[in-house]
DNA sequence: ATTATCTATAGATCTATAGATAATGC
DNA sequence: ATTATCTATAGATCTATAGATAATGC
C-alpha cells in the first residue's frame, strides 16, 4: 500500500488542509486524529508518519491558513491601495465570515485554544497576526508609522474581537450591530 | 452521606465557582466532570443530581462570571462617572489579566466553544456582552445614543480582540503592544 | 422516608504505538 | 530494501447512569 514519493507530500498538504478547516470548525480539542485522518481519506494510524503529535499539525495547520489570508490582503493592497481597506472590510466583518469559521480567521476561531498550546502555535498565529497588521498599517490615516502602527493593531483588535462576539452571542440583531459598528469605524 | 439542604446549595455555589474558574483556563473540553467536581472537593457520580449536563453547568458558570463582571463596571459607573472608563481600562487592557484568564473575561476565554454550544450558554454571552456596552456606552463622547452604542459595540469588540490577542501571541513586545494600542484607543 | 453524595461501571471516545502489508525506487 | 499506509490495540481518558450509603427532616 506504499505510495510514491509525490503522492506522499500530496496526502500530507491534504491533512493539513483537512485540519485547518476542522480544527477551526470544531476547536482544537473537538475533533481527533482519526477523524482528521479520516477527513483527508486516510486512516489514523499513519498519522504519526506525517507529524510528531496532533498539536505539531495544528501549528502547521494554523500557519496554513494564516498564510493564505495575509496573501489575500497583501494582494488587495498591491492590487488597488484605495479599494483595499473596503475588500479587507468585506471579506472579514460579515455574516459570512461568522458563519462559516472552517474558513475563516485562525485568530478567532483557535485564538483561545492556541493561547493553552506551545510555541509552534503561537508562532504562528505570532507571524499571521503582524501580517495583517502590517497589511492595515499601510491603510491607517494616522500621520507616522507610529501612529498608523497603533491605529492598525487596535483596528486589528476589533475586528477580531467583532468576530468572536458576533458568533457567542444568541441574538442576529445585536451581532449583526457589532459587525456594523466596527465596519463602520474603519478608516476610509 | 446526606448533608443539610443550605449545605446542597452551597455545593452547588462552589461547583459552578470552581467551573467558572476551571472552564476559562482550560476551555471547554480541557477539563472534564470529574475534574470539575474533584475541584469542588466533591466525587463526580454526584455532578448530575446539581446539573442537566456539563453544557448546563457552562452556561450557569459563564452567567455567573459575566454577572460578577458587569456588577463591578456598574458599581464604577455608579461610583464616579469620570473615573469609570479607567478603571475599566485598568482592569481589562492589562497583563494582569492577560495571564489570568481563570479570573477574566468569559468571552475572551470561552468565545469560541461557546459559540459552537446550545442556546442557554450563547444567552448567558448575550446577556453578559449586552450588559457591559450598556455601561460602556454611556461613557462614550458620541452626539447621541446612536452614535453612543455604536462606539460602545466597536470599543467593546476591541477590548475582547486585544485580550485574545495579546493571549495568543508568542511575542510579550507585541502582546503588550496590542494591549497598548487599544487601550489609548479609548475616549476619556 | 427522602434525598445528596458516594462507589462502581458502561460504553464511547482519545492519543499514540507496534507490527503487518504492499508498492516504490534503488 | 525501503517506507507509506494499513490494521489492531494499549492505556488513558470522557460523559452519563445505576444502585448503595447514610444523614436530614418530616
Amino acid at each position: 500500500m506504499k505510495v510514491s514519493r509525490e503522492q506522499v507530500a500530496l496526502n500530507r498538504e491534504r491533512i493539513v488542509e483537512t485540519a485547518a478547516r476542522l480544527f477551526r470548525e470544531k476547536g482544537y480539542d473537538g475533533i481527533g486524529v482519526a477523524d482528521l485522518m479520516k477527513g483527508a481519506g486516510l486512516t489514523h494510524g499513519g498519522f504519526y508518519g506525517h507529524f510528531e503529535s496532533k498539536e505539531d499539525l495544528l501549528a502547521e495547520a494554523a500557519a496554513h491558513a494564516l498564510k493564505k489570508s495575509v496573501a489575500r490582503w497583501e494582494g488587495y493592497l498591491a492590487e488597488d491601495r484605495s479599494s483595499a481597506m473596503d475588500k479587507i472590510g468585506d471579506g472579514y466583518l460579515t455574516v459570512q465570515h461568522r458563519d462559516h469559521p472552517e474558513k475563516g480567521c485562525s485568530v478567532t476561531a483557535l485564538g483561545a485554544d492556541i493561547a493553552r498550546l506551545g510555541p509552534k502555535a503561537r508562532h504562528a498565529v505570532t507571524e499571521g497576526a503582524s501580517g495583517q497588521m502590517a497589511v492595515l498599517q499601510q491603510l491607517m490615516p494616522g500621520a507616522d508609522d507610529a501612529e498608523k502602527r497603533k491605529q492598525a493593531l487596535a483596528t486589528y483588535a476589533a475586528m477580531v474581537g467583532a468576530i468572536v462576539l458576533s458568533r457567542a452571542v444568541d441574538n442576529e440583531a445585536l451581532s449583526l450591530e457589532v459587525l456594523q459598528a466596527v465596519r463602520d469605524s474603519l478608516p476610509g
